[in-house]
DNA sequence: ATAACAATTCGGCCGCGACCGAACCGTGAC
DNA sequence: GTCACGGTTCGGTCGCGGCCGAATTGTTAT
């Protein structure tokens, strides 16, 4: 396979829409996808089987239905990085600011971890609490940061097991600064999806967070998310 | 812009093929990029001004000729991101590895930085003389890397000041594994072109190790780069 | 067994966009 | 001035690929 070949997998409408719709990381049905890119079924169809063959898309059937999702992270990391170079030089364009947009901006999952305003606050929280360091290397967990994890619920040494990349800065489309992605991001996000604290809003990548999850962050992280 | 545009931008042959040519983070000709994607002047001219006006190139003129470059490193690491999903799954397919190819493979320039066995290898040298840490978090200097880096004539803490990311991990596409990017990538590979170690071939990403380059990596790093 | 539904395959239509030939600008050389 | 050359603009051709309707397969429900 060669650029090409993949720029023009994305490259179209329809099979765009399906991406950005399962870059929150679930598997969704044929059915679905097809609703999401607004294309009849059996189109739909064609396109999900080429994304198949080339290895952007996993396919697990499961009844009569077909889920479909991002192969890997890689493919992830990919369309983040597209959508990055989108963001770039669309600045102030007057965008009509739908519910769904604000909502988006606001928080968002993003692959397996969090993103939006809510991704860039803790990020920014846990540097101002010495937590952790994003701004010169890579991305690394201070000792300090190490206990406040473990308090928090979270076994560091665990993640940090893991083959992946363990925390990783990742460009936010949308607020244009770092949030946190890697093994670190996908299990704070766990944690707060296990706490209560945040949930999904059905069918889309919009992440609300819980009045019981407006109460921690704030006391936890003296983050003020805003309604 | 939307996923789909960049998409379909990158997704044509001849604009891939220029882009991939801008890789090595070189400002080419109008012509000359005709000539590599192997299409006529006048149809290039249509393609250069697409991706000009989508913000992926910069132009530059000089007389009467246009410089094209790639706009920006964010373009450059999503054109990346793209290579590494391309490389997946092609594991074994046997190429017809040309000599080209073969060079590619060895060393070249990744946009400002170094890739191939060359990249890979000298992140695996830093790494064993424990001057810098790739596998954990995204990417770090030690002390011991300090001393390291000042010794071999390179400013670390002047790099720690510039806004790009520091020292960041960037996946090989033809090794598939780690080499250093980021601003340390950047500060290594431009050292090692100041003390005629490697040089550029002449159109073209590859990059030669002279002799006295052969020399210095083995004595310095414990590198035996092969012929 | 029959019906309902998810998904795919097939066939044919249609439009977008890549391509080139020709003509046209602008710069540099003489 | 004229000529050469790099680059762009315009016009017209053509083929690839996305799209849907109809028919088919396969699974679950009754």
């Amino acid at each position: 396979m060669n650029l090409a070949e993949v720029g023009s997998l994305v490259g179209d409408v329809a099979r765009a829409q399906m991406l950005t719709h399962l870059l929150d990381g679930r598997a969704l049905t044929a059915g679905e996808l097809a609703w999401c890119a607004g294309i009849t079924p059996q189109t739909a169809s064609g396109h999900l089987s080429k994304l198949q063959k080339a290895g952007l898309l996993a396919m697990e059937k499961q009844g009569r239905h077909r889920y479909f999702r991002l192969a890997s992270l890689t493919v992830a990391n990919m369309l983040e990085s597209m959508q990055v170079v989108c963001a770039v030089d669309t600045p102030r364009r007057i965008r009509p600011e739908s519910r769904m947009d604000q909502d988006m901006r606001m928080a968002r999952s993003c692959y397996d971890h969090l993103a939006g305003v809510l991704g860039v606050s803790l990020a920014d929280a846990l540097t101002r609490l010495g937590a952790i360091d994003l701004s010169s290397d890579g991305g690394m967990i201070t000792d300090k940061g190490h206990g406040l994890f473990h308090e928090f619920g979270i076994d560091i040494d665990s993640l940090a097991k893991q083959k992946r990349c363990f925390c990783r800065p990742c460009l936010d489309w949308s607020e244009r600064r770092h949030h946190i992605a890697g093994a670190v991001g996908k299990g704070l996000a766990d944690r707060l999806f296990d706490l209560g604290w945040i949930e999904r809003v059905r069918d889309s990548r919009v992440i609300r967070v819980t009045p019981s999850g407006r109460d921690g962050l704030k006391t936890t992280f003296a983050i003020d998310h805003p309604d």
